[in-house]
DNA sequence: TCTGGGGTCCTAGGACCC
DNA sequence: TCTGGGGTCCTAGGACCC
């Protein structure tokens, strides 16, 4: 049996927890640059807050019920999620934790019983709570996809549930499915659940359940289709994963805080953005081979998901490298060949792939030894900005004006990771 | 004029997730 | 007026190889 643990309303959750007086008000958490609301408690939800709208549309709700709003704070958030998990594996052992994202971990349950999983599930949920201050709902049964089920369930009737919801056997799944809409499925999205509506009358999880993987395998993607289908009929098919793989890509990208015209600051922010992706490769001791980089007009068309049509481009490299500084070159050269003069630009991103690990990165004969100063250059770097978390050592291409920079006007303090910021008691 | 039967690798694009 | 920022997997099709 699997469970899954999903941190309530996560983001709302940390700041409260700083902010006592917010517990049952509304709060609110918007997206970086202000731009979308990304996290909602349960009070913003019944005022009708939507997920992922933008914030200006909420705006008249938010001031006239006095919402408390917050700019995304992703320190706070890292930290508390590592303290989740955290509990989680002391609890059950490394090895039956997969983290699966910021607030949600899968469990790997099966050296329980059957009879001992609600009790196991409510302890699981308790301390979590106790330990950390974060309430979360945990749902188990047969697979994965069946525990993100129940999980939703548990929160959805919250005073039944009271946040665990076992699903151990068939009439439990069964019951499960029926109120669980298509849309609410993990692995169905907007198309998916447009085209079942439509053009197969199928509306809920049950009648889904009751296709076959062929059926899955036409019409929902191949074999990602095929093994949603055995999902649903508690025939385990997503495997826990193990942790710590390495990344295959490594986006950096942001909107800007207002649109940005001249060649020199789009400059600066490609080079900021290829510095913190070098980050984040060397983090994960890897290196990268192919770098991108794209551009977003004003004005542009935008798709469904309002983000933008794009201009990009990419180089492959030689060989690959984690160095900021071979990395921010061919970046701002890229730059320089997607700017057009008289267009006024709203956000830029940079990409890393063709990622390898960097200790079996290709030798190439004709690399001097000077390689070794500067991966310890690199290492020195990331150690400084790691300890003083903002930045102190850059490189000149980054610039130091930043007057693209996102806009996050109702951020909190860094309470548990910045000495200054600290919580404070009196 | 006729034109095999395998492979591999890479890229673009479509779907999904939080 | 103002709409995030990451990721994943899979498929199809083209280029190229023997």
């Amino acid at each position: 049996m699997k469970a899954i643990v999903d941190c309530n309303n996560f983001y709302c959750s940390c700041e409260r927890l700083f902010k006592p007086h917010l517990e049952n008000k509304p709060v609110v958490v918007l997206s970086n640059n202000d731009g979308c609301i990304v996290s909602r408690s349960n009070e913003a939800k019944k005022l009708g807050v939507e997920m992922a709208g933008p914030y200006f549309l909420a705006k008249t709700v938010v001031e006239k019920n006095d919402v408390a709003v917050f700019s995304s704070n992703y320190n706070l958030y890292g930290d508390l999620s590592w303290r989740v998990m955290e509990t989680l594996r002391i609890m059950l052992g490394k090895k039956n934790v997969e983290v699966y994202s910021v607030d949600e971990a899968f469990l790997d349950l099966s050296i329980f019983s059957k009879n001992e999983l609600k009790k196991i599930a409510k302890e699981i949920k308790d301390t979590v709570e106790l330990w950390t201050g974060i309430k979360v709902s945990v749902g188990v049964a047969p697979t994965k996809v069946l525990a993100k089920v129940a999980n939703r369930l548990s929160k959805k009737q919250i005073s039944k549930y009271n946040g665990v919801m076992v699903l151990a056997n068939e009439e439990e799944i069964n019951a499960a499915l029926k109120q669980t809409a298509i849309d609410d499925i993990w692995g169905i999205g907007r198309q998916y659940a447009k085209k079942l509506k439509e053009n197969f009358c199928i509306y809920d999880a049950l009648q889904l359940s009751k296709m076959s993987e062929e059926f899955g395998k036409i019409h929902l993607g191949g074999v990602v289709g095929s093994r949603l289908l055995r999902e649903l009929k508690g025939v385990t098919s997503k495997d826990m994963e193990e942790e710590l793989v390495s990344k295959k890509m490594i986006a950096t990208t942001r909107m800007f805080g207002s649109p940005v015209g001249d060649i020199d600051s789009i400059k600066e922010a490609v080079a900021t953005y290829t510095a913190r992706a070098a980050e984040k490769l060397r983090r994960q001791h890897s290196a990268a081979r192919v770098i991108s980089v794209f551009v977003v007009a004003k004005g542009e068309d935008h798709n469904v998901d309002f983000r933008g049509a794009t201009h990009g481009d990419s180089v492959t490299l030689p060989t690959a490298t984690s160095y900021t500084n071979e990395l921010i070159k061919p970046a701002i050269a890229l730059a320089d060949k997607l700017f057009k003069n008289g267009t006024s630009y709203k956000k830029a991103g940079v990409m890393l792939s063709g990622i390898v690990p960097d200790n079996s990165i290709q030798g190439n004969l004709f690399l001097s030894d000077t390689k070794n100063c500067e991966r310890k250059l690199m290492d020195m770097i990331d150690n400084v900005n790691f300890s003083q978390r903002n930045d102190v050592l850059k490189f000149a291409a980054v610039g130091t004006t930043r007057n693209w920079k996102m806009q996050r006007n109702f951020i909190s303090d860094r309470y548990t990771t910045q000495w200054d910021e600290l919580f404070e008691v009196s």
